[in-house]
DNA sequence: ACAAGGATTACCT
DNA sequence: GGTAATCCTTGTT
């Protein structure tokens, strides 16, 4: 797999939120273990933007947004769910794109669903239950296991625990945009992309 | 120290 | 479709 380069990370953010569709999300647990998924949902957080966490300035928490790109974001949201962010931009513009849902295959899917909740629960049988594994930014980040120590990780080296590689690219007439989810401010800016046609994206809109 | 709110999810009807 | 649960981060006393 080809880590994507420093470079993609370096386009307009907006253009790196619709670029990351079909970019391949990689695992590497500690056991050696590799999962991966692909990308079907994004949203872009900008400078200047009200909902950017960095729109308030650099804390403790948001600081790798300021950092270089290429790295991973890590929040917490609502006190409980992590969220991987990929940071764009040059260092010290703080930007980054939000990973919101991933498609992963049905092989990788078994022990993914199974590691996450339990060797007793069944495995679905249609494409649309398995969402509780991977649809949703807090869902991802459960299932591939990826907390606040991910938070500054490089994303373009393979060797990563985390990393993100080229995948498939995505037509635009498979591509749709909407406004983005759970925010008060900027909510009425469309900067949320997702594959119109898989299964795994969190909601339709 | 304390209160408020949040880039969500799970579980109910 | 609607609502409660959950608890960390931040800004204010």
């Amino acid at each position: 797999m080809t880590p994507l380069p420093l470079d993609f990370y370096l386009q307009p953010t907006l253009a790196a939120a619709r670029a990351l569709l079909g970019q391949l999300l990689v695992r590497r647990f500690a056991d050696g273990a590799v999962a991966a998924g692909r990308i079907v949902e994004t949203e872009a957080y900008t400078v200047g933007d009200p909902a950017c966490h960095a729109f308030r300035g650099r804390t403790r928490s948001n600081a790798s947004m300021w950092g270089p790109p290429g790295r991973a974001y890590v929040h917490i949201n609502y006190g409980l769910h992590y969220c991987l962010n990929a940071v764009t931009a040059p260092e010290g513009v703080p930007e980054a794109v939000l990973i919101r849902a991933i498609a992963v295959s049905p092989e990788e899917t078994a022990w993914l669903w199974h590691r996450r909740f339990g060797e007793e629960v069944a495995l679905p049988a249609k494409d649309r239950d398995i969402r509780p594994l991977v649809a949703g930014p807090g869902r991802l980040a459960r299932a591939f296991a990826i907390d606040k120590t991910f938070d500054g990780t490089d994303l373009t080296n393979a060797e990563s625990p985390v990393h993100l590689a080229v995948g498939v690219d995505v037509p635009d007439d498979d591509v749709t945009t909407t406004t983005r989810i759970g925010i008060t401010k900027g909510a009425d800016l469309p900067w949320r992309f997702y594959v119109r046609s898989s299964p795994f994206v969190s909601r339709r809109g």
